[in-house]
DNA sequence: AATGAATGAGCGTTCATTCAT
DNA sequence: GATGAATGAACGCTCATTCAT
């Protein structure tokens, strides 16, 4: 299988630094190659196209992404405890590879209609992730009945998502793992002021 | 001033339909020239280059969008009823504006580093409304304090920007103005079981 | 209508130039362009693909070609003579344009079947011209009843074809326009000896 | 010698039916090597390079064919019935090898013009077979003398190619062995009406 | 002898922008 | 101001050939 040559990765590790460091739109194939140290000609016996290497990145780079907060939040007990873990997890991993971060917050976004549903597909094993999280909330008594799956789920990875964002805009200036605690107070509290608050 | 000339908006108009139509990419200089009316040539009379085209773009509808946005919210009383108002007028004008809501939420997306800045840019002037209101709700004892005020504009903006998202890619099949309360509600209250429920 | 702009005949003229010296392979858009006088870009304003300058180069070409060929012939009075003057003025065009008729010969075989198609379709009409001799022959007495008339054609356009891909492949060292009595006489009379030569 | 080797013949089979299934430039080296059930490198022991493949083909393939030609001529008394024996010959065994004919006749004249030089060096084999039997034609006195022998061997190749040719582009739907005493007729005849039907 | 992974030169086409009219 | 014909830089992809194994 391709994917476990060793060409598969290095090409996929090059596209993540060029595009990390050129911007989507100046990322030609060929400086990928040249990255990657391998001939332009060679990229297509591992990907189809252009944007298959976008979609490969994606899903490999998500998937481990995704199996690490999987086994992370597993650990935990409470879907509060397991919610914290998740909003944690997720921002220290893109802490964690700047040119990651970058390329997913940023220049992936840059694809058209096509790649994005594909990317998509992708990220609906981690909103799957999110949901069951939800729905153990839920059933613990931790969080609302009625709420709306979906609203939740946007709320939640909408937090995260725009949190990423502004930070990698601000050139990752400040350090995003900090922020975990606050969003996943903000995520399970919202703004009222609750009754701790009001008591004092 | 060019921006009050007819051809400015004409051409403007045409844009959000070209690329609400055929998409970013498929979104030529003269594809809009045509669908406004005008040579090719005209456009660089209104506009420094392409790019410019999108700016003012956003910056034209995304003035009216904020300014309508300020009108409803200044009426209201509380900041609890001013964010409602807030995500309420939001979901109704991009609902009423399917072409302006296809190209904010998807197309625009796919433009450049650069484009993005200048977009950050317009969206600062909305971004200080909720601030304000958030700041009201601080004050008035509604909401906590202590928020870090920055999580919070994220929270808020991206729970509404993502529900926004989700509704353009299911392609608008159901009515967005009907999660406004319920979008509201997450943001105030978070996920956590409230009071009243918990007295229940 | 664009067949008429200066720059159609030009690019065409250029393309026959280049296609006769370089060969269809190694004959690129660019180097079409070049000899042509103009910008890449603006082959691209008159012809529709690489493809479609070959098929208009023949269809111009081919196109004054039969004109000439049918005006010469109608005011000839039989058939036999008629006949005579296809073929002395079919060798008289291709020796009158070395390029043209290296391009017509050898170059433009070398197109796909779709293109092939195409060229096949320009050359019906001379076909025809062929044909309307064969009938008036047949009906002033002087060709044979009972042809088939697919065959003759046949013979009549492979012979000349073939006795110009000849002379284009000897690089055009001798005068085919002197070949054509003898063409014409093959033609009408076969390789059998005829009644006079039997009767001497 | 590598041409007695079972792979320098099955690698030609190979290309003969992958030309004709997919068009002469469709038909990668790879695809060849893949139909010939050896490596991509494999070709290169026994070929020079691609078009030393088509070449090799040309040669392998005509030289059976003009051999059954002689053996088949040869047997016959006079020219006229060696000329009705060539040209069935040649008819029957296009027929019996479609995809043979396809490529003759269509795929290989795409090749450029050092390819096709080669090619009508092995062509001159038959065109000398044909020479014979003229001059036998004319020691008989069945054929007339003072014939242009370029031009009577033009005469009755072209007529046959052209046949032929027009036989594959109609994808072969007729029988056009049927057509050989026609096309010697011809030949033999010329269209001029001759004297058994004149005294009738 | 045989393999097949790797190479890298080569090219048709698009489209934002210009500028003579 | 308005036009639209002309420009030309830029790039993804293919495939014949090589060569280490």
């Amino acid at each position: 299988m391709k994917k476990n040559k060793p060409k598969f990765k290095q090409i996929i590790d090059a596209a993540v630094e060029v595009i990390a460091e050129n911007g989507y739109h100046s990322s030609q194939v060929s400086k990928i190659a040249k990255k990657a140290g391998v001939a332009d000609g060679t990229i297509y016996l591992y990907f189809k196209n252009k944007e298959d290497i976008l979609v490969s990145l994606f899903q490999e780079k998500m998937g481990q992404f995704i199996e690490k907060i999987e086994q992370e939040t597993t650990s935990r007990q409470s879907a509060d405890e397991k919610l914290h873990t998740l909003i944690h997890t997720h921002f220290e991993q893109l802490a964690a590879d700047h040119h990651l971060a970058i390329v997913t917050q940023l220049e992936l976004r840059q694809s058209n209609k096509d790649l994005r549903q594909k990317i998509n597909n992708v990220l609906k094993r981690y909103l799957n992730v999110i949901d069951q999280i939800v729905e153990e909330g839920v059933e613990e008594g931790l969080f609302r009945n009625g709420l709306d799956r979906r609203l939740v789920r946007q709320m939640i990875f909408g937090m995260m998502d725009e949190t990423v964002t502004n930070w990698v805009m601000k050139d990752q200036r400040y350090n995003i793992v900090d922020q975990a605690s606050e969003v996943h107070s903000l995520i399970i509290y919202g703004l009222a002021r609750n009754r701790e608050e009001e008591e004092r």
